[in-house]
DNA sequence: CATTGTCAATGGTTGGACCACTGGACCTGT
DNA sequence: ACAGGTCCAGTGGTCCAACCATTGACAATG
């Protein structure tokens, strides 16, 4: 451990095969100026051309197919589903720091709709999974804690009393980087018990089926902890060249 | 086509072999009660004992990965990530028809929020696609077409106007079910007309920075599509069982 | 002209071979 | 005993060659 931190020695990590071949074929996509329905050339072009086995070609096209980007007829071709954001998945998206601002509006985007939501559909269940998670954070907190856990379990108690698969899915897929900025905000002097305060509002017009008051409160709630969140961040310089926008 | 339709004779559709193994696989994580972070049988093992090639097993595994299930470590195996909705990706969610509602509140948290931000980062070049887009829709309803294309456009043009990738990439990838909703509710008499105006009405506020009544123009012109959209919705039978909610 | 049969093109699957990486067992000199 | 190095079995990564299954077009047939 007593060498110097050399950026010339950093672990070498190679990609996956399929990986590379993938954003080959989306330059492809752009350069060929293909559009949606295009047919691409058979698995065995391909392969032949970019000096890979036929394998690796169809283990890009499964995972393509799997993320909606292509569609795999068999007997006939693989055909362009959409161009958009082909090279980025969201989980991609999601990696990089320097979209925070655009996750915290995404995420105040669905969690107001859930909080309202919550508010029509909870059940008595649900208002008990609430309080827990409130009592567990209030907790967390007497024992010198900040209460991420509780705070955790409050919100995905609200995402679940809202009934709406599809939102739930998508909040859960923003759920690791919706903790990071959990963590940080609540990290701040003071935060955790004003957040477990704004909660308990949140919960109150929940229970008593304010749609509206549940919606306003949590966006109240949000717009702090975003706010908070933002301060302590630090965009990161672009390390690639998105020009296209 | 003289011949009966009998339920026997009905097409026979083969599933691709890796998806039958990724539900396999599915079925073994629940039944060998596994947790975040354990390992799974190594490909060769799992392959033998489901009698399909080693392949096919980590064709499923590459897709599970993309997914984010499972994580695949090169030399030292396979290793379950995170358990949640382990069957059930988005794109499968929304295959469903009697999720009509979800989507239908879902797509409202998202546009809401998209056409506050358009009011908020709109240039000159989002206000001249907009408004172009009216126009196409325009001349559609004129030519005697319900406008169905230049509403698609209006509606994207707001969310690049937005200027937040991740709920672009949110609204996109409910980009198709929601197309289906938008046929069904211009195809209403007297509907292609008032939605045009309510585009207008979308487009002023945006126009002039006016970010609550964007979203709140939005907002109620969401609530009558949807309103339309499930009145002719019927909800079909759950084709499977899923007890746990 | 409609129907049927044939066939080339293309994706789907297989089994086996070999490479690359990881972690632990084992050896070795001190 | 212990630190260090070596070796090796286990595991994922890639390739190849072959064959199966499906599709669409075209020719042969009536």
């Amino acid at each position: 451990m007593g060498a110097p931190s050399t950026t010339a020695l950093r672990p070498l990590q190679r990609s996956r095969l399929y990986e590379d071949v993938g954003e080959r074929l989306a330059e492809f996509v752009s350069e060929a100026r293909m559009t949606v329905g295009d047919q691409f050339p058979p698995e065995r072009d391909l392969a032949r051309q970019l000096h890979v086995s036929r394998t690796s070609v169809r283990q890009s096209f499964v995972v393509l197919q799997a993320l909606g980007f292509v569609d795999v007829r068999h007997g006939e071709g693989v055909f362009l589903r959409r161009t958009r954001g082909f090279g980025d998945s969201l989980t991609k998206l999601l990696e990089r720091r320097r979209r925070l601002p655009d996750v915290l509006e995404a995420r105040e985007a669905l969690e107001v709709k859930l909080a309202e939501l919550a508010a029509r559909h909870r059940s008595a269940d649900d208002l008990r999974a609430m309080n827990a998670a409130l009592g567990q954070m209030g907790a967390e907190i007497a024992a010198g804690g900040v209460g991420t856990e509780g705070d955790a379990a409050f919100h995905h108690a609200i995402a679940l009393a809202a009934r709406n698969e599809i939102l739930l899915h998508l909040i859960e897929a923003m759920a690791e980087v919706i903790q990071e900025s959990r963590i940080e905000s609540l990290s701040e002097p003071g935060r955790p018990l004003r957040s477990l305060e704004a909660h308990h509002r949140i919960l109150a017009a929940i229970e008593s089926g304010n749609r509206e008051g549940a919606a306003e409160a949590m966006r109240q709630h949000l717009r702090v902890v975003a706010d908070v969140s933002l301060l302590r961040w630090q965009p990161e310089p672009a390390d690639d060249v998105d020009a296209a926008d």
